[in-house]
DNA sequence: CATCAACCCTCCAGCCATAGGAGGGTCGAG
DNA sequence: CTCGACCCTCCTATGGCTGGAGGGTTGATG
């Protein structure tokens, strides 16, 4: 790969734009620290760094950064994310696989849901009963403490 | 439901019973680390000891580990348990305190349950259009991946 | 060329609520 | 007296993230 010999006018290559972590951080979305932390972690592997030992992050390591972010806005935990990258490495997947995965996350989501639906609700239901004055007599704390 | 009063058995103090803490996790159902924890956080105070140097707990102890059992179901941090706490035991407290306290937990449940709905609502859709076969293309990859 | 701010580096600690274990002491029934 | 069930304290870890200390690098200025 011919790199750059004669170059007749400086920065030949236009999309490999190579960024450090900052701007990693601010293209996807993901700060500085938790990029560290990924790296650290094992969620995304070593990326190159410059003479200065600042790391750089080509598109490719974007790419993976935004897929990280969106299934992390997805509310899948990191150790599913780290599932579902190598899904996405592995050119021979079956989509079963990839749709299971989803599929339990569905279920993970609908049953907090589901608590948190069942703790507001009991929620609103002492909070109906409370005057919410000086007073206090309270139906709240009456339940909190077994009436 | 009369729970055999005058037993005329010995036992005078019915209601006396002094518990070790495995006792008193059994009782309120908070596990014997959690309750060592909650008092180390100041969160209960610290309750007597025997000779042997054993936690006891008393029917008031149990009440307030029943309390907080109760709002930790009902999804309060910590830390809000411990302003409930001090509602409780403030006779002088006006129930409109409460009665904030709690709605806006409430609305933090609400903030909450939304955000998992959006996700389930998203992940329905990719999900929808992926086959879930033994064949690599899947929506739900390219969605992640940012198409 | 020196300086300076804005970056970047590593390491360490803390958050919340909980679980687990090591290494010991205490209790009560047999 | 022994044994098992309990209890004690102290330390570690989890997930996912934030913060800071103490330092090095970079690149635009004066």
């Amino acid at each position: 790969m011919r790199i750059a010999t004669h170059v007749s006018k400086e920065r030949p290559k236009p999309a490999a734009t190579a960024l450090n972590i900052g701007g990693a951080a601010s293209r996807s979305g993901i700060s500085v620290k938790m990029i560290r932390y990924y790296e650290a972690i094992g969620l995304i592997s070593k990326v190159g760094r410059t003479a200065g030992n600042y790391r750089t992050y080509d598109d490719g390591d974007i790419n993976r950064l935004e897929f990280i972010k969106r299934a992390r806005t997805l509310g899948f935990s990191l150790d599913e994310i780290r599932r579902l990258l190598s899904l996405w490495d592995d050119d021979g997947r079956n989509s079963a696989d990839v749709k299971a995965l989803v599929l339990a996350h569905i279920a993970e989501l609908d049953s907090r849901i589901a608590a948190l639906k069942s703790m507001r609700g009991t929620l609103r239901h002492l909070a109906e009963g409370c005057d919410g004055d000086n007073r206090p007599d309270c139906p709240i704390i009456d339940g909190l403490a077994g009436v």
